[in-house]
DNA sequence: CTGAAAGCGCTTACAG
DNA sequence: CTGAAAGCGCTTACAG
């Protein structure tokens, strides 16, 4: 009822699907099939518009030309960006996506594994939850992990920013404009990213010999709402009014930062410095816009697929740990105006 | 090699795979099979964490719990959140979702309508672009368009905003606010729903006896990129001063309009009132916030599932053809600021 | 109450 | 140079 399928081909070629398989996979020199037969099975094929079902050959070859991508949020400007590369550049290896998020959730990202692998996906690109090491181990297919990885698990791909030199990245900055207090705004997450941030953030703070004390560090629980997290930074500000600068080390917590001090009524910049960690649509067209230091999404989804697809070839060697750097983009939040004494 | 298949199950169980199939699939009862043999069976399939490979399955029955999504743009805030809630809700129902984007060109969609058929997917959630109605009515599955449809088409399902109404609000809210003098920026894009929110915007001013001359519909090309718009908006703004506010018929619009009315340095709400069509993360918190008419993501996303649902459970009777509200959130950026007398 | 057998559409040793 | 046959893992008439 379908579609139209290699027996029919044959059919009408007058030969076995044995050959009109031969000749579809390009298999017709090897095998020795006559330019003859080939043609004529390739006219019919068009002809017909026959396009291979899938299925039949993913249960035959074990292949299914389809990549899991696990990510945390796929509503997340991040997170889409990076799908958005991900698929284009699969698409280019005739691969397709199935994706999911995790919600930063394990049992979620445990439930997306389980699922992904029960429709035999080829290999996945996976952001990691915590805890989620030895369920990626059990895979048996390739896998590379994005934005975080394990760093006690040697043998896996993946490819993350270097979150350690962004956060020394934006404190020099900052300390170049003139900043001498800084402060912190990250969450309670162990994850690995998130401890990197922070150990950037106060070697930079030391390299500069900045007050370090407990007050510059504020870690709020990663499971507060949008209010949640802008009330809790109002309030840390509000009682650390010492601080002229703030690192905010997601954009999320940029956002609501933005959102806090504007409550308190500080000017951005002129009073109180920001930078954050990763670049965002509305970062640029705040006023004033946001200095950020920004993950390269076109060159992280493309590594993504290269490494993937190396590994899919078995051309590839071990495993490949990508490192990219970040990009500090400098804008209006970090420029602390000078007031010019009246002419 | 890889998975325990149901014959591993009915070998251990001592019965055929016959059986198996038909406890696993719960026609237990419905096949007469003994409750001890049942138990059994479920007792060792736990054990053995048996999952059935879909492709199998997908390739005996037809059937492949997989739906095909093609949006404009994945890294669009507007389809990246509808495609959050479609992978949640999918997910429900035991369906994973095959995501494209078509970046709104004709041979692209065409490709991923014929990637996804042959894949065999259920069904399909599809932004259409212009003149793919043909490639769509040829799918033989059931289809759910969104953001978009064919008028012309009386038979497809879909959802869609009531984008003149919407901008009728807009136009509506303008001038409740005391503006007198709206142009509308919108592009040259055929699409029905850009037609629909232009409509929509012109029928609003002829209500309120509004000047609806030549000059307050701006149409630019919409293969422009960010600058190129940002550039023509400014243009356009600055030949007709006499507008006191706009109405963006896009988000994207929107975000570059604010960019230009800022390079102009006018005020947005005092100066030059301003709303967008659709909402985006930025408006709410850019200053002055920027007012909408936001279109119901969640809602949109439940309904696409459920009328997709429906139509693969068989239990759908002719088309489904939801039109949601747009709701108008107020913001800064429509505010008349009235400057009082000196006390 | 249960099973043998066919078949979904393909690929791939194996044989000639 | 080409084909018959087995088999991937499942489901489902059909038979008893």
């Amino acid at each position: 009822m379908k579609g139209i399928s290699i027996k029919d081909i044959a059919q009408q070629a007058g030969v076995s699907p044995t050959t009109v398989s031969f000749v579809l996979n390009g298999k017709g020199k090897e095998k020795r099939i006559s330019e003859q037969v080939s043609k004529r099975i390739l006219k019919i094929a068009g002809k017909l518009k026959y396009k291979p079902n899938q299925l039949a050959r993913g249960l035959r070859t074990g292949k299914t030309k389809t990549i899991g991508l696990i990510v945390e949020d796929i509503a997340n400007n991040f997170f889409a960006n990076v799908a958005k590369v991900v698929e284009d550049e699969a698409d280019k290896y005739g691969y397709k996506v199935l994706f999911g998020s995790t919600e930063d959730n394990e049992e979620k990202a445990r439930g997306l594994l389980e699922v992904l692998r029960y429709r035999q996906v080829d290999g996945y690109i996976i952001t990691p939850t915590l805890n989620l090491d030895k369920d990626i181990a059990s895979l048996q297919k390739p896998v590379v992990l994005m934005d975080r990885y394990f760093p006690n698990v040697k043998d896996s791909s993946y490819v993350v920013v270097d979150n350690y030199q962004g956060a020394v990245t934006a404190v020099d900055h900052l300390v170049a404009q003139g900043y001498k207090h800084i402060g912190i705004i990250t969450t309670t997450s162990h994850q690995i990213q998130m401890q990197q941030r922070l150990e950037g953030f106060s070697a930079g703070l030391k390299k500069h010999g900045l007050p370090s004390g407990k007050n510059v560090i504020k870690r709020l629980p990663f499971d507060l709402d949008r209010p949640g997290f802008t009330q809790e930074i109002t309030k840390y500000l509000q009682n650390n009014r010492e601080l002229d600068a703030v690192f905010f080390a997601t954009n999320y917590l940029g956002i609501c930062g933005i959102e806090s001090i504007r409550s308190i009524g500080l000017q951005i910049g002129s009073e109180l410095g920001m930078v954050s960690f990763d670049d965002h649509d509305i970062f640029r067209l705040l006023s004033p816009a946001v200095t950020c230091v920004a993950q390269p999404v076109e060159e992280i989804g493309r590594t993504l697929i290269r490494i993937l697809m190396e590994e899919l070839d078995e051309t590839s060697e071990g495993p490949k740990q990508v490192v990219l750097p970040l990009e500090l983009r400098e804008r209006e939040s970090s420029v602390l105006v000078k007031k010019l004494p009246k002419a």
